[in-house]
DNA sequence: TTTGCATAATTGTTTAAGCAATAATGTTAA
DNA sequence: TTAACATTATTGCTTAAACAATTATGCAAA
């Protein structure tokens, strides 16, 4: 992207744009997730997204996966034992870490959720093809990967 | 976006990376700001950025330019008065309303905050040709449309 | 005019993110 | 072995968003 200044500040409103995309999906999650009477909300799913895949792993693993710091964690993980979705088991092998195990409660949340968000995307990407969603995705991609560096 | 439930569970990637892209944004900005010494917040931004547009309007034009509610809007404005960039000045006409006016220091910042926030973009989509940048706006501002009424 | 409804802004409470600092444990090299 | 450093997780503090409830003011219809 050369010629960036040309276009003054569209990059502005689109950077505006991206936190209000954001902010859109994160609440229609939220509504979603209670009206489903899931109760989770849109970040606690991410880790619980990633348990779904590997049931567990160290807080230290679900921060690299979700790209948020420990104390987030430490905090979505409070909410989520709270809520009986996951419990900490203490590592007999390395004492300092939590290992992160789901709850009968959080592996009977999966299919429901899945479904939910699915439904959820399909309102979303309504009236997009296919192939403008791919290339949306690899824009974002690239953008992440330029910025990934400030995440650290 | 008809036959999103073949591909399974692309959705709830595209999800998870549009909160990711905009953390990410968001966090560059603000580290941006801070190292050119702009003591505002890249949300306290977005709320100048429609004062430098248009100066002297009441908090709720605000909220809906930026898509905050009033909330948030209050308290934004509550710390930019405190750092002063922002008065708010009482209607005189109708009593229930606040004038937000820019300050010397608000308005000299603008030029300041363009520069950092046009440098930010520009490295986060090197890369991304002008044709592709597009469409990705076109897609994420159909998305948005969608779920604006989330919002309501 | 007064009653009822609408609008602008605020405050309280919860969840969440970021940064800084700390505690506890593990690892490595003198 | 011990001293220095690294890693895992936690707590404290600030900013921010959402929702609910409240206050103050304006407006419109009986």
């Amino acid at each position: 992207m050369e010629n960036l200044e040309k276009r003054g500040d569209v990059g502005l409103v689109f950077s505006i744009m991206i936190g209000k995309v954001s902010m859109a999906i994160t609440r229609k999650l939220y509504r979603d997730f209670k009206s489903a009477e899931l109760e989770f909300t849109p970040e606690q799913w991410t880790v619980l997204y990633c348990l779904w895949e590997k049931d567990g792993v160290t807080q230290q693993e679900l921060c690299n996966k979700t790209f948020k710091d420990k104390p987030s964690m430490t905090r979505l993980i409070d909410n989520l034992e709270k809520q009986n979705y996951v419990v900490r088991i203490a590592d007999a092998a390395d004492r300092r870490t939590n290992m992160i195990h789901l709850t009968r409660l959080g592996k009977d949340s999966k299919d429901l959720a899945n479904e939910v968000v699915l439904k959820a995307m399909n309102e979303a990407f309504e009236g997009v093809s296919e192939k403008d969603y791919e290339l949306a995705r690899r824009v974002l991609d690239i953008v992440f990967e330029n910025l990934k560096v400030s995440l650290i």
